[in-house]
DNA sequence: AACAGTCTCAACCGCCTCGAG
DNA sequence: TCTCGAGGCGGTTGAGACTGT
Protein backbone atom coordinates (compact mmCIF):
# COMPACT_ATOMS: atom_id res chain seq x y z
CA UNK A 1 0.00 0.00 0.00
CA UNK A 2 1.64 3.16 -1.09
CA UNK A 3 1.15 6.61 -0.18
CA UNK A 4 -0.19 9.00 -2.69
CA UNK A 5 2.57 11.76 -3.51
CA UNK A 6 1.99 15.04 -1.89
CA UNK A 7 2.08 16.63 -5.18
CA UNK A 8 1.71 14.86 -8.64
CA UNK A 9 1.53 16.74 -11.56
CA UNK A 10 -0.74 19.34 -12.03
CA UNK A 11 2.10 21.74 -14.04
CA UNK A 12 3.71 22.37 -10.71
CA UNK A 13 7.33 23.44 -11.10
CA UNK A 14 10.55 21.47 -10.20
CA UNK A 15 14.11 22.23 -9.99
CA UNK A 16 15.68 25.45 -8.88
CA UNK A 17 14.05 27.96 -7.09
CA UNK A 18 14.08 31.60 -8.76
CA UNK A 19 14.74 34.88 -6.89
CA UNK A 20 11.01 35.60 -8.00
CA UNK A 21 9.50 32.99 -6.50
CA UNK A 22 12.21 32.93 -3.26
CA UNK A 23 10.87 36.43 -2.77
CA UNK A 24 6.81 35.28 -3.31
CA UNK A 25 7.79 32.14 -0.27
CA UNK A 26 9.60 34.51 2.20
CA UNK A 27 7.08 37.29 1.64
CA UNK A 28 4.21 35.04 2.34
CA UNK A 29 5.94 33.50 5.48
CA UNK A 30 6.84 36.77 7.23
CA UNK A 31 3.39 37.55 6.69
CA UNK A 32 1.79 34.55 7.43
CA UNK A 33 4.02 32.34 9.76
CA UNK A 34 5.35 29.11 9.09
CA UNK A 35 2.92 25.50 8.48
CA UNK A 36 0.24 24.91 6.80
CA UNK A 37 2.56 24.04 3.77
CA UNK A 38 -0.16 21.96 1.56
CA UNK A 39 -1.73 25.46 1.08
CA UNK A 40 1.14 27.68 1.22
CA UNK A 41 1.99 27.40 -2.57
CA UNK A 42 -1.66 28.70 -3.88
CA UNK A 43 -1.96 31.24 -1.74
CA UNK A 44 1.68 32.82 -2.27
CA UNK A 45 1.57 32.60 -5.57
CA UNK A 46 3.95 29.74 -6.52
CA UNK A 47 3.40 27.23 -8.76
CA UNK A 48 5.55 24.05 -6.35
CA UNK A 49 4.24 21.79 -4.19
CA UNK A 50 3.79 22.11 -0.49
CA UNK A 51 6.80 20.16 0.53
CA UNK A 52 9.09 22.12 -1.78
CA UNK A 53 8.48 25.43 -0.16
CA UNK A 54 9.11 23.99 3.51
CA UNK A 55 12.25 22.78 2.09
CA UNK A 56 13.33 25.50 0.35
CA UNK A 57 12.28 27.59 3.45
CA UNK A 58 13.71 24.93 5.75
CA UNK A 59 17.13 24.63 4.43
CA UNK A 60 17.49 28.17 2.63
CA UNK A 61 15.59 30.46 2.78
CA UNK A 62 14.77 30.82 6.52
CA UNK A 63 16.72 33.90 7.85
CA UNK A 64 18.82 31.98 11.33
CA UNK A 65 20.56 29.91 8.64
CA UNK A 66 24.16 29.72 9.13
CA UNK A 67 25.92 28.69 5.32
CA UNK A 68 29.43 28.41 4.40
CA UNK A 69 32.78 26.99 5.38
CA UNK A 70 32.15 24.31 9.06
CA UNK A 71 34.29 25.91 11.78
CA UNK A 72 36.84 22.89 13.68
CA UNK A 73 34.70 22.77 16.21
CA UNK A 74 31.21 21.91 14.48
CA UNK A 75 33.00 19.45 12.20
CA UNK A 76 34.45 17.51 15.42
CA UNK A 77 30.69 17.78 16.74
CA UNK A 78 29.83 15.98 13.46
CA UNK A 79 32.38 13.41 13.70
CA UNK A 80 31.42 12.77 17.71
CA UNK A 81 27.78 12.71 17.02
CA UNK A 82 27.66 10.72 14.05
CA UNK A 83 29.97 7.80 15.64
CA UNK A 84 27.63 7.57 18.36
CA UNK A 85 24.43 7.97 16.50
CA UNK A 86 24.93 7.47 13.03
CA UNK A 87 23.46 9.02 9.88
CA UNK A 88 21.10 10.87 11.91
CA UNK A 89 21.34 14.13 10.62
CA UNK A 90 18.56 16.29 12.20
CA UNK A 91 19.86 15.20 15.78
CA UNK A 92 23.37 16.17 14.70
CA UNK A 93 22.14 19.31 13.46
CA UNK A 94 20.48 20.16 16.78
CA UNK A 95 23.58 20.50 18.10
CA UNK A 96 25.00 22.95 15.37
CA UNK A 97 23.08 26.50 15.84
CA UNK A 98 21.87 27.61 12.46
CA UNK A 99 22.89 24.89 10.52
CA UNK A 100 20.63 22.31 8.41
CA UNK A 101 20.12 18.67 8.77
CA UNK A 102 20.29 18.73 5.04
CA UNK A 103 23.84 21.01 4.95
CA UNK A 104 24.82 18.59 7.72
CA UNK A 105 24.91 15.84 5.67
CA UNK A 106 25.89 17.14 2.42
CA UNK A 107 29.00 18.11 4.50
CA UNK A 108 29.60 14.88 5.62
CA UNK A 109 29.06 12.90 2.36
CA UNK A 110 31.20 15.48 0.54
CA UNK A 111 34.07 16.31 2.56
CA UNK A 112 34.24 14.40 6.64
CA UNK A 113 33.68 10.46 5.20
CA UNK A 114 36.43 10.85 2.26
CA UNK A 115 38.35 12.78 5.46
CA UNK A 116 37.31 9.76 7.61
CA UNK A 117 38.70 7.13 5.01
CA UNK A 118 41.56 9.03 3.94
CA UNK A 119 42.90 9.00 7.61
CA UNK A 120 42.27 4.99 7.74
CA UNK A 121 38.87 5.07 9.67
CA UNK A 122 35.64 3.50 8.17
CA UNK A 123 33.22 6.23 8.61
CA UNK A 124 30.19 4.11 9.41
CA UNK A 125 32.11 1.92 12.76
CA UNK A 126 34.76 5.18 13.27
CA UNK A 127 37.20 2.40 13.79
CA UNK A 128 40.02 1.85 11.58
CA UNK A 129 39.76 0.20 8.29
CA UNK A 130 40.94 -3.37 8.22
CA UNK A 131 42.90 -3.27 5.92
CA UNK A 132 44.52 0.24 6.64
CA UNK A 133 46.45 1.74 4.47
CA UNK A 134 46.80 5.21 5.61
CA UNK A 135 47.47 5.46 9.12
CA UNK A 136 44.99 8.15 10.88
CA UNK A 137 47.00 11.54 10.93
CA UNK A 138 45.56 14.09 12.88
CA UNK A 139 44.40 17.17 11.06
CA UNK A 140 46.40 20.44 12.22
CA UNK A 141 44.12 22.86 13.98
CA UNK A 142 44.92 25.10 10.69
CA UNK A 143 42.38 22.36 9.03
CA UNK A 144 45.29 20.74 7.00
CA UNK A 145 46.26 17.33 7.10
CA UNK A 146 49.98 17.13 8.19
CA UNK A 147 50.83 13.87 6.72
CA UNK A 148 54.33 13.48 7.62
CA UNK A 149 55.70 9.54 5.86
CA UNK A 150 58.31 10.20 8.74
CA UNK A 151 55.63 9.04 11.00
CA UNK A 152 54.96 5.96 9.74
CA UNK A 153 58.08 4.63 9.96
CA UNK A 154 58.50 6.05 13.74
CA UNK A 155 55.25 4.02 14.32
CA UNK A 156 56.33 0.47 15.06
CA UNK A 157 59.19 1.88 17.19
CA UNK A 158 56.77 3.81 19.37
CA UNK A 159 54.97 1.64 20.94
CA UNK A 160 55.50 1.88 24.44
CA UNK A 161 51.79 1.78 24.99
CA UNK A 162 49.83 -1.09 23.66
CA UNK A 163 46.55 -1.85 24.09
CA UNK A 164 47.46 -4.74 26.30
CA UNK A 165 49.43 -2.49 28.69
CA UNK A 166 46.44 -0.20 29.27
CA UNK A 167 44.31 -0.64 32.28
CA UNK A 168 42.26 -4.32 31.26
CA UNK A 169 38.47 -3.37 30.01
CA UNK A 170 35.69 -5.89 30.47
CA UNK A 171 33.47 -3.61 28.84
CA UNK A 172 30.22 -5.31 29.43
CA UNK A 173 28.59 -2.02 31.13
CA UNK A 174 25.55 -1.80 29.15
CA UNK A 175 25.68 2.05 27.59
CA UNK A 176 22.59 1.48 25.52
CA UNK A 177 20.58 1.72 28.35
CA UNK A 178 21.12 5.31 28.60
CA UNK A 179 21.61 6.00 25.30
CA UNK A 180 18.09 4.35 24.35
CA UNK A 181 16.55 6.54 26.94
CA UNK A 182 16.72 9.23 24.45
CA UNK A 183 14.33 7.41 22.27
CA UNK A 184 11.09 8.01 24.51
CA UNK A 185 8.04 9.42 22.89
CA UNK A 186 8.40 12.97 22.65
CA UNK A 187 5.22 13.69 23.79
CA UNK A 188 6.60 12.56 27.20
CA UNK A 189 4.73 14.60 29.15
CA UNK A 190 3.08 12.52 31.93
CA UNK A 191 4.07 12.98 36.19
CA UNK A 192 5.06 9.82 35.94
CA UNK A 193 7.66 10.18 32.77
CA UNK A 194 9.02 13.25 34.20
CA UNK A 195 10.41 11.60 37.28
CA UNK A 196 11.74 8.86 35.36
CA UNK A 197 13.14 11.20 33.00
CA UNK A 198 14.53 13.05 36.39
CA UNK A 199 16.39 9.97 37.15
CA UNK A 200 17.48 9.28 34.10
CA UNK A 201 18.86 12.63 33.74
CA UNK A 202 19.97 12.35 37.08
CA UNK A 203 21.79 8.88 36.85
CA UNK A 204 23.21 9.78 33.30
CA UNK A 205 24.89 13.30 34.88
CA UNK A 206 27.06 10.92 37.30
CA UNK A 207 27.97 8.47 34.79
CA UNK A 208 29.29 11.55 32.32
CA UNK A 209 30.62 12.79 35.50
CA UNK A 210 32.99 9.95 35.35
CA UNK A 211 33.78 9.59 31.94
CA UNK A 212 33.81 13.34 31.33
CA UNK A 213 36.26 13.74 33.28
CA UNK A 214 38.45 10.89 32.22
CA UNK A 215 38.30 11.74 29.22
CA UNK A 216 39.44 15.75 30.38
CA UNK A 217 42.20 14.31 31.84
CA UNK A 218 43.17 11.92 29.26
CA UNK A 219 42.83 14.95 26.66
CA UNK A 220 44.73 17.08 28.72
CA UNK A 221 48.06 14.79 28.77
CA UNK A 222 47.69 13.94 25.19
CA UNK A 223 47.45 17.58 24.42
CA UNK A 224 51.12 17.74 25.79
CA UNK A 225 52.15 15.37 24.29
CA UNK A 226 50.94 16.07 20.77
CA UNK A 227 50.88 19.48 21.22
CA UNK A 228 47.67 19.85 19.93
CA UNK A 229 44.22 18.65 22.65
CA UNK A 230 41.59 16.23 22.60
CA UNK A 231 39.50 17.58 20.29
CA UNK A 232 41.91 19.09 17.64
CA UNK A 233 42.14 15.78 16.56
CA UNK A 234 40.02 13.84 13.80
CA UNK A 235 41.87 10.78 14.29
CA UNK A 236 41.39 10.82 17.82
CA UNK A 237 37.61 11.78 18.20
CA UNK A 238 36.08 8.77 16.58
CA UNK A 239 37.62 6.43 18.45
CA UNK A 240 37.18 8.11 22.25
CA UNK A 241 33.81 8.72 20.74
CA UNK A 242 32.86 5.29 21.17
CA UNK A 243 32.53 6.06 24.96
CA UNK A 244 32.58 9.38 25.70
CA UNK A 245 29.81 10.79 23.22
CA UNK A 246 27.68 7.37 23.62
CA UNK A 247 28.00 8.32 27.22
CA UNK A 248 27.21 12.13 26.85
CA UNK A 249 24.90 11.99 24.10
CA UNK A 250 21.92 12.03 25.76
CA UNK A 251 22.54 14.65 27.76
CA UNK A 252 23.87 16.70 24.85
CA UNK A 253 20.56 15.48 23.16
CA UNK A 254 18.02 16.32 25.91
CA UNK A 255 20.18 20.01 26.95
CA UNK A 256 20.60 21.78 23.77
CA UNK A 257 22.21 24.92 24.26
CA UNK A 258 20.84 26.15 21.48
CA UNK A 259 17.22 25.45 21.30
CA UNK A 260 14.90 27.63 22.69
CA UNK A 261 12.60 24.75 23.14
CA UNK A 262 15.10 23.08 25.39
CA UNK A 263 15.60 25.88 27.50
CA UNK A 264 12.75 25.07 29.67
CA UNK A 265 13.87 21.77 30.24
CA UNK A 266 17.41 22.72 31.56
CA UNK A 267 15.36 25.38 34.04
CA UNK A 268 13.53 22.47 35.32
CA UNK A 269 15.48 19.76 35.28
CA UNK A 270 19.04 20.15 34.27
CA UNK A 271 20.47 23.59 35.86
CA UNK A 272 21.39 22.60 38.78
CA UNK A 273 22.31 19.11 38.09
CA UNK A 274 25.51 20.04 35.53
CA UNK A 275 25.26 23.43 36.39
CA UNK A 276 26.21 24.72 32.86
CA UNK A 277 26.08 28.20 32.60
CA UNK A 278 25.24 28.64 28.56
CA UNK A 279 24.10 32.14 27.13
CA UNK A 280 21.47 30.62 25.19
CA UNK A 281 20.75 33.02 23.35
CA UNK A 282 24.03 33.75 22.13
CA UNK A 283 24.07 33.09 18.41
CA UNK A 284 27.76 33.39 18.28
CA UNK A 285 28.37 29.98 20.52
CA UNK A 286 31.38 29.19 21.10
CA UNK A 287 32.24 25.67 20.64
CA UNK A 288 35.21 25.10 22.28
CA UNK A 289 34.09 26.98 25.20
CA UNK A 290 30.99 24.39 25.10
CA UNK A 291 33.05 21.63 25.36
CA UNK A 292 35.75 22.87 27.32
CA UNK A 293 33.16 23.36 29.78
CA UNK A 294 31.50 20.45 29.56
CA UNK A 295 34.35 18.27 30.63
CA UNK A 296 35.75 20.83 33.05
CA UNK A 297 32.16 21.21 35.24
CA UNK A 298 31.43 17.64 34.87
CA UNK A 299 35.13 16.67 36.21
CA UNK A 300 34.19 19.20 38.69
CA UNK A 301 31.18 17.60 39.84
CA UNK A 302 32.25 14.15 39.69
CA UNK A 303 35.02 15.20 42.44
CA UNK A 304 32.22 16.44 44.23
CA UNK A 305 30.37 12.90 44.33
CA UNK A 306 33.57 11.55 45.99
CA UNK A 307 33.47 8.43 43.86
CA UNK A 308 36.61 9.39 41.83
CA UNK A 309 40.03 10.53 42.29
CA UNK A 310 41.14 12.46 39.37
CA UNK A 311 44.71 12.82 40.83
CA UNK A 312 44.96 9.39 40.94
CA UNK A 313 43.97 8.85 37.45
CA UNK A 314 46.46 11.33 36.40
CA UNK A 315 49.29 9.73 38.20
CA UNK A 316 48.16 6.89 36.24
CA UNK A 317 48.07 8.17 33.29
CA UNK A 318 51.01 10.33 33.03
CA UNK A 319 53.21 7.32 33.74
CA UNK A 320 53.00 6.22 30.30
CA UNK A 321 54.05 7.73 27.47
CA UNK A 322 51.63 8.61 24.61
CA UNK A 323 53.31 9.43 20.92
CA UNK A 324 50.79 10.35 18.30
CA UNK A 325 52.23 7.83 15.89
CA UNK A 326 50.54 4.60 17.74
CA UNK A 327 48.05 7.07 19.01
CA UNK A 328 44.94 4.64 17.55
CA UNK A 329 45.86 1.91 19.79
CA UNK A 330 46.35 4.12 22.57
CA UNK A 331 43.14 5.83 22.00
CA UNK A 332 41.48 2.30 21.68
CA UNK A 333 42.81 1.17 25.05
CA UNK A 334 42.11 4.47 26.60
CA UNK A 335 38.45 4.43 25.57
CA UNK A 336 38.03 0.55 27.18
CA UNK A 337 39.46 2.57 30.16
CA UNK A 338 36.78 4.72 29.98
CA UNK A 339 33.98 2.20 30.73
CA UNK A 340 36.27 0.03 32.45
CA UNK A 341 33.32 -1.32 34.90
CA UNK A 342 35.64 -2.39 37.83
CA UNK A 343 35.49 1.65 38.25
CA UNK A 344 31.69 1.89 37.51
CA UNK A 345 29.39 2.87 40.72
CA UNK A 346 26.23 1.27 39.72
CA UNK A 347 24.78 -2.18 38.83
CA UNK A 348 24.61 -2.40 34.35
CA UNK A 349 22.28 -4.78 34.88
CA UNK A 350 19.03 -2.69 36.46
CA UNK A 351 17.52 0.00 35.89
CA UNK A 352 18.87 3.34 36.45
CA UNK A 353 17.96 4.46 39.86
CA UNK A 354 19.87 6.87 42.37
CA UNK A 355 19.68 3.53 44.31
CA UNK A 356 22.06 2.07 42.15
CA UNK A 357 24.90 4.90 43.09
CA UNK A 358 28.02 4.27 45.49
C1' DA B 1 39.41 26.66 -26.37
C1' DA B 2 37.16 22.34 -25.90
C1' DC B 3 36.15 18.38 -23.73
C1' DA B 4 35.81 14.91 -20.03
C1' DG B 5 35.84 13.72 -15.43
C1' DT B 6 34.93 15.06 -10.71
C1' DC B 7 32.87 17.59 -7.05
C1' DT B 8 29.31 20.14 -4.63
C1' DC B 9 24.97 20.87 -2.78
C1' DA B 10 20.09 22.27 -3.60
C1' DA B 11 16.24 19.82 -4.40
C1' DC B 12 13.55 15.79 -4.84
C1' DC B 13 11.68 11.23 -3.46
C1' DG B 14 9.57 8.04 -0.67
C1' DC B 15 9.00 6.33 3.79
C1' DC B 16 7.96 7.15 8.68
C1' DT B 17 5.87 9.30 12.79
C1' DC B 18 2.46 11.60 15.08
C1' DG B 19 -1.71 13.97 16.05
C1' DA B 20 -6.47 14.92 14.88
C1' DG B 21 -10.87 13.30 13.93
C1' DT C 1 -8.94 1.53 17.21
C1' DC C 2 -8.50 3.06 12.69
C1' DT C 3 -7.67 6.30 8.95
C1' DC C 4 -5.78 10.23 7.04
C1' DG C 5 -2.87 14.10 6.24
C1' DA C 6 0.97 17.17 7.63
C1' DG C 7 5.38 17.40 8.64
C1' DG C 8 9.93 15.24 9.42
C1' DC C 9 13.65 12.50 8.00
C1' DG C 10 17.40 10.15 5.43
C1' DG C 11 18.84 8.64 0.88
C1' DT C 12 19.49 9.92 -3.74
C1' DT C 13 19.73 12.70 -7.89
C1' DG C 14 21.27 15.89 -11.21
C1' DA C 15 22.54 20.61 -12.71
C1' DG C 16 26.11 23.58 -12.46
C1' DA C 17 30.80 24.60 -11.00
C1' DC C 18 35.32 23.26 -10.97
C1' DT C 19 39.62 20.94 -12.48
C1' DG C 20 42.69 18.50 -15.38
C1' DT C 21 44.22 17.28 -19.96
Amino acid sequence: MSRKPCCVGEGLKKGAWTTEEDKKLISYIHEHGEGGWRDIPQKAGLKRCGKSCRLRWANYLKPDIKRGEFSYEEEQIIIMLHASRGNKWSVIARHLPKRTDNEVKNYWNTHLKKRLIDQGIDPLTHKPLASNPNPATPRTSEGQDDSNPSNLDEQSQSGSMSPKSLPHSSSSCNLQTIINSDETPRNNGSLSSKKCRFKKLSCTSKLLNKVATKASSIGNILSASMEGSLIRSTTLSPCLNDVFSETSQFQMDEFDPFSHSSEQHITDHMKEDINMDFDLNNSEFDFSQFIEQFSNIEAEEANAIGGYNQELLLSDVSSTSVYEDNMMQNITGWSNYLVDDSDFPYDTNQDFDDKNFI
